[in-house]
DNA sequence: AGTCCCATTATTGCATGCAATCCTTCCTCT
DNA sequence: AGAGGAAGGATTGCATGCAATAATGGGACT
């Protein structure tokens, strides 16, 4: 993170992934150099990488635009997230896991569980919660041994909602919330059970669900924020923690 | 294809597809430049692009290398192209075809094996059956009605020899050429019947031993040549049609 | 001879400037 | 009044130039 190019990269992103430009509004070189104090070039070069990402489109000629997601997109995204998670999980059980990454992934869901049932009621709880819960994803990603999902997953990771560390905290029904996480937590050790036992069919089939619950509550936090504030499309809900 | 960079991000993407650059050579922007007879602003662009395909690497402040990849790292990506095209399947078991695309395959299945009965001697009658192959995968995907498998597996399918385009015609033993493409028409024919039965696992089972398949070709089709012309990693084996 | 260091060259990173294209606004004509 | 069009301004596309960093080569010292 040293050249300009990369911190104006970051900068871009954070922005759209929070929403702070007008969905589907336009981008203007010129003025993103100025509010960045940088060149129109480095500015261009940025903006390259984000649309490579999908979070702008360009139009020769006419520049960039903000790209903006529809929920039924997000859900899409997710469960190809959902799909290749699957097929990590399923070469976990397949190819057997190494006892440093089993013993990795018993403290991680050890501490997960610690977390839950402490209640969650401060914002670094839950920022660890999310921390650990994409670190324990990262593992058995990392453990499938096929080189070409990790970088797919993050690929898909950098759509507003899609990566596993957007997790809706339900301001107004913490309840809901933690009935959710608990079961997520669920879904973590049946997922890791079946690796360990070598059911690879069932690891992949369980990590599965666990994006499509993901997906599904996101579309009702969706919903809720339309009936409550009538916010627009959403380039970025990120209701919590979404770097990384 | 109008403005110097999209026409210089394909010349660079093509070269690098077909490893006309020495893999993990450095890529100097001036010759490029100079080569391509533009300016060394495009290049840095075009570079940036290619860089996100992951056909080459940026070393801060040292430029750009050509990205080589092992057989392995080729397996790992048609193997993950394979899960998500068995997903596509798996979708469009579910959901159901509509007519049209039911029609649509029929006619490409009904192509694929005349021309494959007629032998395949001429080149022409080659790319069409590659072309036609490329369609029939493509019809499954779009049909999924997942809006984000398309650009997942379109983005695969920059790396080298993982598009379902990139078939190995192995002009030593054409007989088995033939044998492997008449395997590839019964899977097709197979997981179409599947898909029109409703039957979404067997669907998603077929398509992804498709892919193991291809994979397995391909890692023959590299031995083959490692034995015949001890040929270094491989930028790009492309032995035939390799554009889109 | 080998190694370390410094100077020179080559290359990248970034900023600026100019031409081409697009957008806006206002005027004209029907 | 509305539609069409032209002129001006705004914005993008591309090239060039300069500063910063890395690669290279030669010389002195061990």
């Amino acid at each position: 993170m040293t050249t300009s190019l990369e911190i104006a990269t970051q900068v871009l992103r954070d922005g759209l992934m929070r929403g702070q430009f007008d969905a589907n509004g336009k981008l203007r070189e010129q003025s993103l150099a100025q509010e960045l104090g940088i060149s129109r070039t480095v500015v261009r070069l940025a903006l390259g990488e984000v649309e490579r990402e999908g979070l702008v489109v360009r139009e020769p000629n006419k520049g960039f635009r903000v790209r903006s997601f529809t929920i039924e997109e997000v859900r899409d995204a997710i469960l190809v997230r959902g799909q290749l998670e699957g097929m990590a999980a399923r070469l976990c059980a397949e190819n057997g896991l190494p006892d440093a990454t089993i013993s990795k992934c018993r403290a991680l869901l050890l501490q997960l569980e610690t977390l839950l049932s402490g209640g969650l009621d401060r914002t670094e709880e839950r920022i660890a919660w999310i921390d650990l819960n994409a670190t324990f994803h990262d593992v058995l990603i990392e453990a499938s041994g096929n080189r070409f999902l990790a970088p797919t997953i993050s690929s898909l990771s950098k759509i507003p909602l899609v990566s596993s560390r957007a997790i809706v905290f339900d301001a107004r029904d913490h309840e809901l919330t933690l009935e959710r996480l608990t079961a997520a937590q669920t879904d973590h050790r049946n997922i890791f059970d079946a690796i360990c036992q070598r059911q690879g069919g069932r690891a992949e089939y369980l990590m599965q669900e666990h994006a499509r619950k993901s997906a599904q509550n996101k579309r009702l936090g969706f919903d809720a924020m339309r009936r409550d504030q009538q916010s627009p499309a959403l380039p970025g809900l990120a209701l919590v923690s979404n770097s990384a």
